[in-house]
DNA sequence: GTTTCCGACTGTTTTACCTCA
DNA sequence: GGTGAGGTAAAACAGTCGGAA
């Protein structure tokens, strides 16, 4: 399901983060971005609200029910956190411009009453306030920061919620199951785009990374071929030190056992034996100065003793 | 007045289930 | 009885709107 294509993106994203701690050394990448598992951006912030119910106990809740459903006359258009219409009569009676509007629109209707929420999704918020409005403006809901906290650590269990725990859930806050489903929805959507963004600036950061690797190879390409063209340069310059990888076996070599390091000139000593092989050689492309750590690491792989 | 957040909406896609030839 | 096509409902998504802070 979608769950699963969302979980797909992420492992995608986290193949690629492993492939890059896999081979550091290519990527040098040591700002990978924390994984958004909970992030503060999600935290809603302390708001004045007019859920009246936040605080209260079962009992008084009921009770609170009982005064809304008295007074609901008065404050329907006002408090759009109120629970809906409880009874047949009034669930039938709630009909706003936009639900006629959604039965227009095929599905939807349908998807808006499912049967298993059939007794707290009858009217939707939107129809009750533009029922008393008599114009087209909505009236926006904003959570309390207890239904907020509720709805976040429902969240962090399941990112989704079957029919059952919607209605627990809708119930347990107060709120209408279609509110509780819009809130995950949106929920969602803001926890996908946040991860977008976390992947996002992560993938532009290897590419910044990759784009100075490749500026610093070339720089090094640029100066072996100038070498190449100027053996007697070749002479005067210091050894080889390092090398990160021999490019003829491709094996990434380890820095070379301390008698094999000629300290005095800062370079591999020479044996007898491969003096007469260096000797030999009529320049040695590996010796650049930017090449001396990798050139260590190539005199480890292949000790001339 | 502008910006940001976020609840709510619409239209589309995906998935599961059912019916029928 | 098994199977594929077509229809339908429900759920989820993307994109957007607009109220509120």
């Amino acid at each position: 399901m979608m769950v699963e294509k969302e979980e797909l993106g992420l492992s995608l994203s986290l193949n690629f983060r492993a492939a890059a701690e896999k081979n550091p050394s290519s990527l040098q990448l040591n700002l990978m971005p924390p994984l958004v598992t909970s992030s503060p951006a999600f935290n809603l912030p302390n708001r004045t609200h007019n859920w009246t119910d936040s605080c209260l106990s079962s009992s008084d809740r009921n009770t609170a029910d009982a005064f809304r459903v008295e007074t609901r006359s008065f404050l329907k258009g006002i408090d759009v956190n109120r629970i809906p219409p409880a009874t047949a009569e009034e669930e039938a009676g709630v009909s706003s411009p936009n639900s006629t509007i959604s039965s227009i629109s095929g599905k939807r209707s349908e998807r808006d009453l499912p049967v298993s929420e059939i007794d707290g999704e009858r009217s939707s918020s939107r129809g009750i306030s533009d029922d008393e409005d008599g114009d087209n403006s909505r009236k926006k809901l904003r959570l309390s920061k207890d239904q907020s906290a509720i709805l976040e650590e429902s969240f962090k269990d399941h990112n989704t919620l079957n029919p059952k725990q919607k209605l627990a859930l809708a119930k347990r806050l107060g709120l209408r199951p279609r509110q509780v489903e819009v809130w995950f929805q949106n929920r969602r959507a803001r926890t996908k785009l946040k991860q977008t963004e976390v992947d996002c600036e992560f993938l532009k950061r290897c590419c910044e990374n990759l784009t100075e690797e490749n500026r610093r190879l070339q720089k090094e390409l640029q100066e072996l071929r100038a070498l190449k063209l100027s053996p007697q340069f070749y002479m005067q310059m210091a050894p080889p030190t390092t090398l990160t990888m021999c490019p003829s076996c491709e094996r990434v070599g380890a820095p070379p056992p301390e008698k094999f390091i000629d300290h005095q000139h800062n370079r591999p000593r020479l044996t007898t034996a491969n003096q007469n092989l260096h000797r030999a050689l009529p320049f040695n492309p590996w010796s650049t100065p930017a090449n001396q750590v990798v050139q260590r690491q190539m005199s480890a792989l292949h000790p001339r003793s």
